[in-house]
DNA sequence: GGCCAATGTTACAGATATGTGACAACTATG
DNA sequence: CATAGTTGTCACATATCTGTAACATTGGCC
């Protein structure tokens, strides 16, 4: 959980896609979101934005209801409706208040809805509250080189084959993808896997090294794991 | 063995704590709620939300801003301190509109905040958009790798053949399917399966994982809850 | 090449974790 | 208040992991 928080905190900026075709309504939210330290991506019309959205996604839409051409409300319902899209968390923008167009936007899938004039402030606030809900998708995973480690299934799969770990290996290989290329020495192994208040040989290091070896070979990992003669051990990405 | 009554009460799809002191109010949520499909709980107090919570969680809470002894956003502010109720969804009700507010609202966890006058409806749209966010089944139809559970009916159908489970691993199953792949330690099944007031050992679990896995056996689908050693157990779809 | 220290490898016995069956207490329900 | 079902624990059986020591191999240095 601790670390959760910790991964959060360090995360790369969110990214914030923008669909509004008024430029000044544009330009004043580029400008509230990216003080807040969102990245901004701007389209202003749904088709521009569905191109945008082929390639890398961003972590949060905002769409304005009333654009030219293919309106917000469709082009969420079409988001919802492709694998690609359907769980990107999107705030639906609009002038009017009216109930019946509140309950149509969240039908079309829409996670939350801010009526114009709104306060940027609270916009924020909205988005931020969303992000937070959501959670950055990659979180609680490290991969590196093909092996991935899922923290919270507690699983290990390379190259999408599952791999078994005892205990003590699961954790070393957690450490060695936390800090790629950096050299450990048995102390430092000991004092971060096996804990500070446990005593055992610095050799019996060497063992579950070993262990942990044997368990990458079959897909032929081992070589991630090097030995740094005088030294220890570190893991080595392509 | 003394068993909180709390902790037995039953749980149903979609539950949501409904926390406002007035009882106009409160009466008139609870009626759309319920219509709308919701089982609610009330509490008229933080206090005895926070009672209510030690059991078996709902999926939704509903708060009122001002509550008598400890406010909304203060009881907000705990539950997310608390491990057992950090990821609660929250939505806030208030009678004041301004800004300030609705900021420090977002500020201490709350997913959504709605100001009163609200329409019920649209309070019973962002419910269920938040539900949908989160994850929560609106139609209490949990489906994975051919287990069928219906939270309604409370019965589970395995390739279309009914199986009988008891009330326990009934509810152990719930969980897994509700966040398939996670690993859970023993801690947290008996938190989120049995209530946090209850004590039980943690041995336990592991024999109601084994009634789970005996119901499952008939249908090949036992292989479907793994053992983690030495954390827990996790649901593992196809 | 020969030597030494560092590392790789194997085997194993003890320690831990998990699976399983039995049972008595408890609950709901009629 | 009797019955059928459920629950939590325990004791014992298995399965898996762990640390160590002994021996094998490697790499560097003279």
């Amino acid at each position: 959980m601790a670390l959760n928080r910790d991964a959060l905190r360090t995360k790369m900026t969110n990214t914030v896609l923008l669909i509004e075709d008024e430029p000044d309504i544009r330009d004043m939210l580029n400008f509230a979101l990216s003080r807040a330290g969102f990245q901004v991506w701007e389209s202003d019309t749904a088709e521009d934005a569905m191109r945008k959205l082929d390639g890398l996604l961003p972590n949060l839409l905002i769409i304005d209801w009333m654009l030219p051409g293919m309106s917000g409300v469709e082009l969420a319902r079409r988001l919802r409706l492709d694998t690609h899209t359907a769980s990107l968390p999107i705030i639906m923008l609009t002038a009017r208040g009216e109930e019946a167009d509140k309950l149509k936007s969240f039908d079309s899938g829409v996670d939350d809805y801010v009526v114009k004039p709104f306060s940027p402030r609270e916009l924020i606030a909205r988005v931020r509250a969303l992000l937070r809900r959501v959670g950055t998708p990659e979180d609680g995973l490290l991969e590196n080189s093909g092996i991935r480690m899922d923290l919270n299934a507690h699983q290990v799969t390379i190259n999408g084959e599952p791999t078994k770990l005892g205990p003590t290996e699961f954790r070393l290989l957690e450490l060695f993808m936390n800090h790629p290329e950096r050299a450990f020495d048995r102390a430092q192994l000991l004092d971060r896997v096996w804990g500070r208040s446990v005593y055992v040989e610095e050799r019996t290091v060497d063992v579950h090294v070993l262990r942990l070896r044997k368990a990458l070979k079959p897909f032929g990992m081992s070589q991630h794991i090097e030995t740094v003669r005088g030294v220890g051990y570190r893991f080595a990405p392509e």
